[in-house]
RNA sequence: GCCACCCUAGCUCAAUCGGCAGAGCAACCGCUUCGUAAGCGGUCGGUUGUCGGUUCAAGUCCGACGGGUGGCUCCA
């Protein structure tokens, strides 16, 4: 992948969605009437605050997706204590009944009014310069400053507000968390106490967050792994290091296998590359010069330099250079499960979600400018019939088109983004276009799915690369005889394998598939003399490919049950005297629900359709 | 990395103001042989993340380090 590489980056890596905001349709549409809700909130909060900090500094105060935040310099941290002080404190403020005023101001009264406020007077002296509005565009017309005021609050605020602090329901407003947050996002400006809230119309829809939000938390994967015997973590092995143990080994040995077999039948062959390069590759890629910051130091070998690969793709480049390429072998399609390692803050590591380590589930295409079109459409149908499989049906995609630096001509942008476009079109999917978003090196197309909360997660890029070509000289041969520049287009679909699973761990709570469960079924003898007739169906079982376990604990049954239901095994099959008399298991499902008695055979050919139709259950 | 908070048995958590480190679950050993979400009893389990400091006395107070959690422009 080319150096400065932000996409596969963000695919492999992109963090917990719900700050994105992307949550369900029902919390994600525009309400005009709810974000004024939040953004008084915000101002009533700020005022509540104050009153408590006299001294305190503000900063910003918007309305979010889920809620408000508003940002303070005050001379101590705050407390939860302190946040239900405050909390209180807002709802008397909301019941007292403020008008929000509206007001525009000129330039002294501003400066008048938020003479103690240095970070308002920073804000007026930005909106006077024509600060850029969140597209970088500098506003038309003269710039206005406005104010709004309630009560005894008053804020530098382009609004809009609720007409009256009473709009506000003091029972469906709740303060949630207090972080820290740089003063405009800027490592180098002072660090800030933030504090979020949340507010909804109703108090019943605030409840209906915050059981969302324990839901989340329910589903957390890292709490999952844990809990399920899949994954851990070691303080001793190094922060964003996974260990998957058995049970998770099992899971990504079927994710694996599915994803080399489906690729094999997509036309891809599959290459295997080292873990770390000379210093001279990583020169030529580019990545020394713009990625380094994100790669882990050199390590010395005879006196040379080698590097950890952050990215594959200049190995996949050395493998495509080992001889001249005829345009009669393109287009050639590498897949590579390829580990890599980069270093991320530590402060930004999260679970699966975030790593220093990660297996990504990268390809590189490399064809002519002719079989380009059909090469997008191919991969693009090829993505989303493998996200499909895993379970998600429901897809956000987004075309990211040539920035004002780039490399390439823009006549090949131009074919590469057509043929990007032609293919969403073709496959009827609704996208959205960031223009001017793509890399320096090409357009691409994000591809992002919902999960069962409404959480969306970006998973496959597929992107033009019009750099490395370039830097390694890459070519064909082509009818005419000449040397022309190969196409090359890097693509992954699940992004890293273990950010993947950590979103599949989520999106399942854990209940995973029949065919992903790492057991797909317990067998449950009622008492000790039941436990050979379990292990003689364990075996046929699992010689007809099924992963199967036999619980012959001492245990009741109820408890033996019960411990199934903890893991979240698809089929309980109880045996006792009965069944071993007639040959049959007895089935219970993870749901409850209990078909009842039925022969091994039966309940062998339900649980290999359940298998190949990835049926939950 | 930065800000705040957290770290007690494998897990979830107790331990008054600084005064003898505890419980449930799990594990292990028995007993029980049972029909759809926990049978009964016993045993084991700890340098309270690490290192240092204050104190007659530290899980508790202070500092450093390690690890984790929530955040770090959704733009007046």
């Amino acid at each position: 992948m080319a150096p400065a590489l932000p996409a596969q980056s963000d695919i492999a890596q992109t963090r917990s969605p719900l700050r994105r905001g992307e949550m369900s349709d029902q919390y994600r549409h525009e309400n005009d009437h709810l974000h004024r809700i939040r953004h008084s909130a915000a101002h009533v909060m700020a005022q509540a605050v104050l009153e408590k900090f006299p001294e305190g500094k503000v900063a910003i105060g918007p309305a979010i997706e889920t809620g408000f935040y508003y940002d303070f310099d005050l001379p101590r941290p705050l407390t939860p204590e302190d946040l239900e002080e405050i909390e209180a404190r807002m709802r008397e403020i909301i019941t007292e009944g403020y008008d929000f005023v509206y007001q525009e101001v000129d330039e002294e009264e501003a400066r008048h009014i938020f003479s103690d406020q240095p970070y308002k007077l920073e804000l007026i002296e930005d909106i006077l310069a024509g600060g850029l509005d969140e597209h970088g565009q500098p506003p038309e017309g003269k710039p206005t400053l406005s104010i709004y005021r309630h009560g005894p609050f008053v804020d530098l605020c382009r609004g809009p507000h609720v007409a009256n602090t009473r709009e506000i329901n003091p029972d469906a407003v709740k303060l949630l968390s207090v972080a820290g947050a740089y003063w405009r996002g800027d490592e180098q400006r002072p660090m800030l106490q933030r504090i979020y809230g949340t507010a909804w119309e109703t108090a019943q829809e605030l409840e209906q967050f915050l059981a969302w939000r324990e839901e989340v938390e329910k589903r957390d994967h890292r709490r999952l792994v844990r809990e399920l015997d899949l994954l851990s973590f070691h303080e001793e092995g190094g922060p964003g290091l996974a260990y998957w143990h058995p049970k998770g080994g099992r899971i990504r040995q079927v994710i694996e296998d599915f994803w080399r077999a489906r690729h094999r039948e997509g036309g891809y062959e599959i290459v295997f590359t080292p873990h770390i390069g000379k210093a001279e590759l990583w020169q030529q890629s580019g990545h020394l010069d713009f990625y380094r910051e994100s790669m882990y130091a050199p390590m010395d070998v005879e006196g040379m330099e080698y590097f950890l690969k952050p990215m594959n793709c200049p190995f996949h480049i050395l493998m495509y250079k080992t001889r001249l390429r005829s345009y009669r072998e393109l287009p050639m399609r590498w897949a590579e499960l390829g580990t890599v390692y980069r270093y991320e803050r530590s402060g930004v590591l999260h679970g699966l979600m975030r790593v220093r380590g990660f297996t990504q589930d990268d390809a590189h295409i490399f064809c002519t400018p002719q079989q380009i079109e059909g090469e997008v459409l191919r991969v693009l149908r090829f993505s989303l019939d493998i996200l499909r499989a895993f379970g998600f049906s429901e897809f956000q995609i987004y075309l990211s088109t040539m920035p004002k630096k780039h490399v390439g001509e823009p006549a090949q942008w131009e074919q590469a983004q057509e043929s990007l476009r032609k293919a969403i079109e073709a496959e009827g999917l609704p996208y959205e276009v960031d223009e001017g978003g793509g890399a320096f090196y090409g357009p691409k197309i994000d591809i992002h799915i919902k999960d069962a909360l409404g959480r969306t997660w970006q998973l496959t890029t597929i992107q033009f690369d019009f750099n490395l070509p370039e830097r390694f000289d890459l070519a064909y041969v082509g009818e005419d005889g000449k040397e022309h520049r190969p196409y090359m287009v890097h693509r992954a679909l699940l992004g890293s394998l273990e950010r993947f699973f950590g979103i599949l761990v989520e999106h399942y709570g854990g209940a995973f598939p029949v065919w992903l469960a790492p057991v797909q079924a317990v067998l449950i003898p009622i008492a000790d003399r039941h436990v050979e007739y379990a292990y003689d169906v364990a075996e046929r079982l699992r010689a007809a490919g099924l992963r199967v376990e036999v619980n012959d604990s001492g245990e009741r049954m109820q408890a033996k049950i019960r411990d199934a239901q903890m893991e979240k095994i698809p089929y309980m099959l109880v045996v006792g005297d009965r069944e071993a008399e007639a040959g049959q298991v007895n089935l219970r499902r993870r749901d409850g629900e209990k078909p009842g008695a039925m022969s091994v055979d039966d309940f062998t050919r339900l649980a290999q359709e359940a298998v190949e139709e990835r049926r939950l259950l």
